[in-house]
DNA sequence: TGTACATCAGTGAACGCGCGTTCACTGATGTAC
DNA sequence: TGTACATCAGTGAACGCGCGTTCACTGATGTAC
C-alpha cells in the first residue's frame, strides 16, 4: 500500500513539491482534511478532534503534527477550503449565464449558494455560523471568503455599468437617506462596490445579508413551522430581492427557471 | 449567609413555590443560570461546563443536579431566557410607538433586536448561530422564540389591515410569482401572517431574514472591511427594507430618528 | 408546644471518558559527493 | 555506481488537563400529629 514504483524518483527530486515524498505528503494532507471534513459534517466543528482523525487514518495522534502545527491550523485549512468551494460554485453558476442577463446571473448565483449550503450544512455553519470560541480566523481566509461576495457584487456592478440597474420609481419606495447613511453609502459605493450610487450600494448590501440570512435560518431550523415549500419561497425571495436591488426582472411569462 | 429570619415559615409553607426552601431554591436556580450566562458570554455555548459553574458557586459539581437534570436542560433554560429577553426588548420598543406609526414601529423593533444582539452577542449566537452539536431544542423553546417574530409580523399585519401597506407600483418591481410560490405564499399569508396577500407575505419573510442576516453578519465578523459605519448602514437598510415590505416611509424631511 | 418522620440540599468519591501537545526515538527515504 | 550524511515520517509514552454523570451518604429543613 505504501510502495509502488515511482517515476518521479529521478526526474523531479529537486523541489519540495515534486518529489515522491512530497506527493505522499500531499496525499496524506488531503486524507487528513477529508477525514476532518467528515467529522465536521457529522458532528460539527467543535467536535473536531486530531486524535479521532489519527485513529481513523490508522496512525498515532502525534503524527498529525507532521502535517498541521495545531488543531487551529487544520480548522483554518477547512475554512479556506469551504470558502473556496462555495466561491467556485457561485462562480460557475454565474459563468453559465449569458453575461447580459443580469437578473438570471443573480438568481443563478443565489441558488448556487443555497445549494452548496444545503449540501454542506456543517461547512456552511463553520464559516457563516457562530464563530468557534477561542479561534480567530487568520488573514489568509479573507481572499477565499470574498469570492462568493465578488460574484454577487459583479452582477450589480456590471448591471449598473450597462445601465440595467433601475432605481425605485415611487418616491415612497426611495426613502431619504440620512447624512451618515449617504456618506457611508458613498464610501461603500466607491471602495467596495465601485461605481454604485450610495442608495443602490446600501440596497445591494441588504440583499447580500438577506441571502445569507435566509439560508442560515433555513439550515439552522428557524423556518420550521413557518415555511413549508422552501424551494419556492427562496426562489421568490431571490426574485423579489433582485428587483429590490434594481435588477430588471424578465417580462411577465416564462421567467427563467433555476438555470 | 444561610440563616436569616424568614417570615414565610409559617404563612406559606403549603405549596412548593412559596416556602422558604422554595425561595432559596429559586435563588440558586437564578445564580446557576447567571453564572452559566456569564460563561456563555465569555467563551460561548460549547464551553459551558457544569463543573465550572459549581466551582464558581462554591459547591460540588454533583450539586448542580439538584437543580438541572443535565447540561442540556440548563442550555435549554438559557435559550428560553434569551428568546424571552429578546422578545421583551422588541415588544417594549414596539409598544413605545404610536400604534398607527407602522414605519416607526418597524424601525423601533428592528433597532431593538440589533441592540439586544450587540449587548448579548453570545446569547444571540446561542439562539441564532450554528446549532450546538448534539443538542436538540425541545418544544418549550418555540413559544419564547416566536415573540420577536410576532412583533414584526404584527406591524405588517396591522399595517395591511389599516390599508397602510402599499404594493410596489412599478411592474418591474413586482415580478410574477410562480405557481408554487403563489401557493406557498398564500398558505403563509393564511396561516402565519393572516391577512397578508401572498406576494406581501413573501416580502415580509424576506425582510425578516434580512434583519437577522445583517445582525449575524455584523456580529460574526463578515462585515469587517466592508461596512465601517454600521449604525448608519443598518438604519438605512431597515428603512429600505421596510419600504420593500410596503410600509410607507414618512415624508421627506424629518425622518424619525431611532425612537 | 413537642416529638417522629419525610423531604431535600449538598457532599465526596468514583467511573470512564476524551482531549491537545511535547519529546526522545527508530527507520526509511532522499541527497551530495 | 557506491558510500556517508541529512531529512523527515511516524511511533509510543507521557504530561496535565477537563468533562458529565452516578451513587451512597450526612445533616439540616420542613411537616403532621
Amino acid at each position: 500500500m505504501l510502495t509502488f514504483g515511482s517515476c518521479f524518483w529521478q526526474t523531479g527530486g529537486v523541489t519540495a513539491t515534486t518529489g515522491r515524498r512530497a506527493r505522499l505528503r500531499a496525499e496524506l494532507v488531503r486524507d487528513i482534511k477529508n477525514e476532518a471534513r467528515r467529522q465536521v459534517t457529522e458532528s460539527g466543528a467543535p467536535a473536531l478532534s486530531l486524535r479521532a482523525i489519527a485513529r481513523e487514518l490508522g496512525m498515532v495522534s502525534s503524527g498529525i503534527y507532521r502535517y498541521f502545527a495545531s488543531r487551529d491550523e487544520l480548522l483554518t485549512a477547512l475554512i479556506i477550503d469551504a470558502y473556496n468551494d462555495l466561491g467556485a460554485a457561485a462562480e460557475s453558476a454565474d459563468a453559465s449565464c449569458e453575461r447580459s442577463d443580469f437578473f438570471g446571473r443573480w438568481r443563478a448565483a443565489c441558488h448556487a449558494v443555497r445549494s452548496w449550503a444545503r449540501e454542506h450544512p456543517h461547512e456552511y455553519a463553520l464559516v457563516y455560523g457562530s464563530p468557534v470560541p477561542g479561534y480567530r480566523a487568520p488573514e489568509e481566509t479573507i481572499g477565499p471568503a470574498s469570492r462568493v461576495t465578488s460574484v454577487l457584487a459583479a452582477v450589480a456592478l456590471e448591471a449598473a455599468a450597462a445601465g440595467a440597474l433601475q432605481r425605485p420609481s415611487t418616491p415612497a419606495q426611495t426613502p431619504e437617506m440620512s447624512g451618515r447613511a449617504a456618506a457611508e453609502g458613498t464610501r461603500i459605493g466607491a471602495v467596495v462596490l465601485p461605481g454604485l450610487p450610495p442608495d443602490a450600494a446600501v440596497r445591494a448590501l441588504a440583499a447580500w445579508t438577506q441571502l445569507f440570512g435566509f439560508i442560515s435560518f433555513e439550515l439552522f431550523g428557524h423556518l420550521v413551522g413557518v415555511v413549508e415549500d422552501l424551494d419556492a419561497i427562496f426562489d421568490q425571495a431571490v426574485t423579489d430581492v433582485g428587483a429590490f436591488v434594481g435588477l430588471i426582472p424578465p417580462a411577465t411569462p416564462g421567467r427563467p427557471s433555476r438555470a
